[in-house]
RNA sequence: GUCCCCAUCGUCUAGCCUGGCCUAGGACAUUGCCCUUUCAAGGCAGUAACACGGGUUCAAAUCCCGUUGGGGACACCA
């Protein structure tokens, strides 16, 4: 069999959505098991809606969750001497003709059609008059079957039989010249020699209205495959009204590339009871077989989950790398470069724990930035009371009195202190995580030392006891 | 209205094709317990589903028909 070729081929008329995203997932994933060839391709034929900018928000969008293209970005606007020419062939093959209807005669009428319960399909009133389109603003249809039916073997839902009899007069060259969407994706999917055309469920009634039309262009008919949807949690569409649709929105928001890519995959594919995947099993073990037939709902917990998931098991210098834009939106740019690549990651094997996502980190990561803390001041009135001063002053002199931080050396000074002191762990503690972190949560204390150094874990002992004495 | 698709825990799903191993498995969420210097993380346990009705069969979540429910499409949008 010939070399796999797929697509993806969103219209530019806003940002680019999470389904589109996981459309264009299930097209990479395919061409890269295949060893086939993934295309690129901008569909904005609809001159009013498209626009510069959402073509750029697809490419950044494709380009952060790492699913790269082998031709492309093509853009139809730039192909419309191929549309026009195949089209003058179907005329020409009296297999199209022009229709004088005007736009909102054929409005009026699919209503009055509509409102007697009839179906609002064209009523083929210029399918024989033999126009020639002499004033140039006739549109072209093409001339659908009107018997028989039209097979689709769905690589995902299999055989599925529409009868031609239902089945419209298209328009396929509009009056301004410019080809509609069920023409030029045809033209396209066939010059750029689309072996498998999968796209949403939503297309499934396109493709009895394409095949024909590949049909009467003389081109081979691709396989297709119909990826269910994603719904809201009120299984309507998914849309703004259930939070964030853009791909984009989740970068901000502190979620991974990959964590994005394996909770996408997952809605909608299974292999057996695994939940994680690498992009590399991925990859190897996609199949369209285990695409789900019906829609799922997008659900944010789970994409939560994952998220931490992948949080704490990349690597931490991956992660720290992707924490620095989060870190500059939060007005920490400053405090970033004034640390090393090493430091961020440590500091990101601290707090891997406990952040769900990377804007969750930035919160997390703060108190280890700078030199001094920002006490939470509910957590300073509460821990660091003159009671605690005596205690504090002789974990800080033994502290003082070690040359450099050692974990062991140090916490075994601590829980000397603590029994000296005829005190619980926690006693002693929580005012300390206080005056080194300024909040009452925080990773396990002498991590927190670690990651602060000597001299900054003394400077903050001494900072907590002095606003302990003034309390 | 017409056409098309779909239907297992609240959600994502395994099982369905090739009926019996299903007193229906996993994951998220949720509840309880354990661990514990805080917060997490982690461990253990629990609640929770075959939409309904008919067939076929010794046997149906699995096959067939119908009903209901959900979704999508019917543009000179894509």
């Amino acid at each position: 069999m010939s070399q796999v070729r797929v697509r993806f081929a969103p219209s530019p008329t806003g940002f680019l959505h999470i389904g589109g995203v996981r459309t264009a997932l299930f097209n990479w994933l395919f061409a890269r098991q295949q060893k086939g060839v993934f295309i690129l391709r901008i569909e904005d034929t609809d001159q009013s809606r498209s626009t510069d900018e959402s073509i750029q928000a697809i490419i950044e969008g494709m380009t952060w969750v790492g699913l790269d293209w082998d031709e492309g970005p093509f853009r139809q606007t730039e192909r419309m001497e191929l549309y026009r020419s195949h089209a003058m062939g179907l005329l020409e093959r009296g297999q199209a003709y022009w229709c004088a209807c005007k736009a909102e005669e054929l409005e009026a009428r699919r209503k009055e059609a509509e409102a007697k319960g009839l179906s609002p399909k064209y009523d083929g009133r210029c399918r024989n008059r033999n126009l020639m389109n002499p004033t140039g603003d006739a549109a072209l249809r093409f001339k659908a079957p009107q018997e028989g039916e039209t097979i689709v073997d769905d690589l995902i839902k299999g055989r599925i039989l529409f009868d031609n009899q239902v089945q419209d007069d298209l328009i396929i060259l509009r009056s301004n010249g410019y080809p509609t969407y069920n023409f030029s994706v045809v033209v396209d999917d066939a010059l750029m020699n689309i072996t498998h055309v999968v796209r949403g469920d939503d297309h499934l009634t396109n493709t009895p209205r394409q095949i024909p039309i590949f049909l009467a262009l003389g081109f081979p008919v691709p396989h297709f495959g119909h990826l269910p949807m994603i719904l809201g949690s009120d299984k309507t569409r998914l849309s703004k009204r259930h939070g964030a649709t853009s791909i984009m929105a989740y970068k901000d928001m502190g979620y991974l590339p990959d964590a994005m890519v394996n909770y996408l995959v997952r809605l909608g594919w299974s292999h057996g009871d695994q939940e994680l995947f690498s992009r590399q099993e991925l990859i190897e073990k996609f199949s369209w077989k285990n695409v789900q037939t019906s829609a799922a709902v997008f659900n944010p917990d789970k994409l939560l989950w994952l998220n931490a998931e992948y949080i704490k098991t990349s690597p931490p210098s991956e992660v720290a790398q992707a924490l620095v834009p989060l870190l500059d939106g939060a007005g920490l740019k400053e405090e970033a470069q004034a640390v090393s690549p090493d430091w961020l990651a440590q500091s990101v094997v601290l707090v891997k724990e406990r952040a769900k996502t990377l804007v969750e980190m930035v919160d997390w990561v703060r108190p280890y930035l700078g030199q001094a803390v920002t006490y939470d001041e509910e957590a300073a009135k509460k821990f660091l009371t003159p009671a605690i001063e005596p205690a504090l002053g002789k974990l800080l002199a033994c502290f003082e009195a070690f040359p450099a931080f050692s974990k062991q050396q140090w916490e075994g000074a601590f829980k000397q202190v603590v029994e000296e002191e005829g005190m619980k762990m926690g006693q002693l503690a929580q005012p300390v995580r206080v005056a080194l972190t300024g909040r009452t949560a925080s990773p396990g204390l002498f991590e927190v030392m670690e990651v602060l150094g000597r001299d900054r874990t003394l400077l903050r002992l001494r900072q907590g006891i002095e606003r302990a004495s003034r309390s």
